[in-house]
DNA sequence: GTGGTCTAGACCACC
DNA sequence: GTGGTCTAGACCACA
């Protein structure tokens, strides 16, 4: 992972984190990676990974038992489903569509730069 | 305009002044606002405004003729096409086919969602 | 640093980082100074120094990791001989050719004038 | 002539009057432009223009018969060289010099890019 | 009138 | 601690 992006480093962790999940790599019940073990492997303060766990689990798409690690929460991937189709339909959504108007760009170009990216 | 949106207030005046180009509002040579002008006509600071220009010019944009003002650059409407194009592809299409395929959404997902939008 | 020129401070900074980069004092990959200790070692104000950062950044030649500071970028050497090269030879030499001529100096005077002057 | 340099456009104006001195062009008495055609012809402000006749009136390369217009003052050619090469030498030299240093640049690369330019 | 630079200081998000 | 943004206001050179 590389971090020069604008989004914050801890919001990109929670988008890999439930990239797993929606791609069913981890699922309910699964143990993830410990903070430290993920801080070390991804090169990142572990202040900064405690921030990402905390900010999924008050979504209630981990939760975590004292001393031992965290788990994915029951119907994580429903919950993670629902949160991320809402903020897509809602914020990118729009936004997009503006978009391909001022570059006149269909749905048709879109399709074929998906081909092409293939 | 209104800067709820948490880009970068000097981002979005950029932006609106691509969109004008963009919309053939502004042609080449056009004159625009000045940044006392504009400043006052959307209630922003003069830096703001002016960090805008700057970040426009840099990019060949919008140009200055001292003590006069600033105006639409030669091209500007095919370079201004050029550059939100580029970072369309490279930077926002990635993210939304990475977000589609998550989501399980296809491309007439999104038209369907298009329609109902208008 | 002294800063009685008419150049612009931030253009002074700016130069003066490229400077260490083209000396090779500081390389890929090394931190600069965060903005605030520079902003006190030379006594200039942390925005003018920003200015200065965020004009290397957007050429290329140093960029950011959130929270830590600025460091040089993959190849900022090449790219700040480059950048210098070109900016020198497109808008500097052509003047000095000019002038030359005009002032009917040749390089065997420049020559004199530079054993001179060391 | 095109104004967008960042050099000042009555200096600028300055030099182009200069130029044409140090070409022989214009010799001592020489009637030069009026400040209204000269303003016309290269789309200034007279106001302008005015302040470049100014700057040379004071340093006495040209003179104002009033009503009639202005002149090349007596010995222009040899006050405008020594202006000239005064200049060069104290302001322009050393940071050609240390400029050719940074880039690794000789006398010899110089008088290489001389030759293709013409 | 125009833009350009700089300072001072505040507030924010992030590591 | 780090940078990023914004405001306010001053001062300057220039057209």
């Amino acid at each position: 992972m590389e971090f020069r992006e604008r989004q914050a480093i801890y919001l990109q962790i929670g988008d890999y984190i439930c990239e797993n999940i929606l791609r069913k790599k981890w699922e309910q019940g699964d143990r993830i990676p410990s903070i430290r073990e993920l801080s070390v492997s991804i090169e990142v303060n572990p202040n900064t990974v405690m921030r990402s766990y905390g900010y999924l689990q008050d979504r209630g798409i981990i939760y975590n038992k004292r001393g031992i690690g965290y788990f994915v929460a029951e119907n994580a991937y429903e919950k993670t489903l629902e949160l991320k189709k809402q903020s897509f339909i809602k914020r990118e959504l729009p936004r997009l569509f503006n978009t391909m108007d001022l570059l006149e760009l269909s749905f048709e170009d879109l399709k074929a730069i998906y081909r092409e990216s293939r």
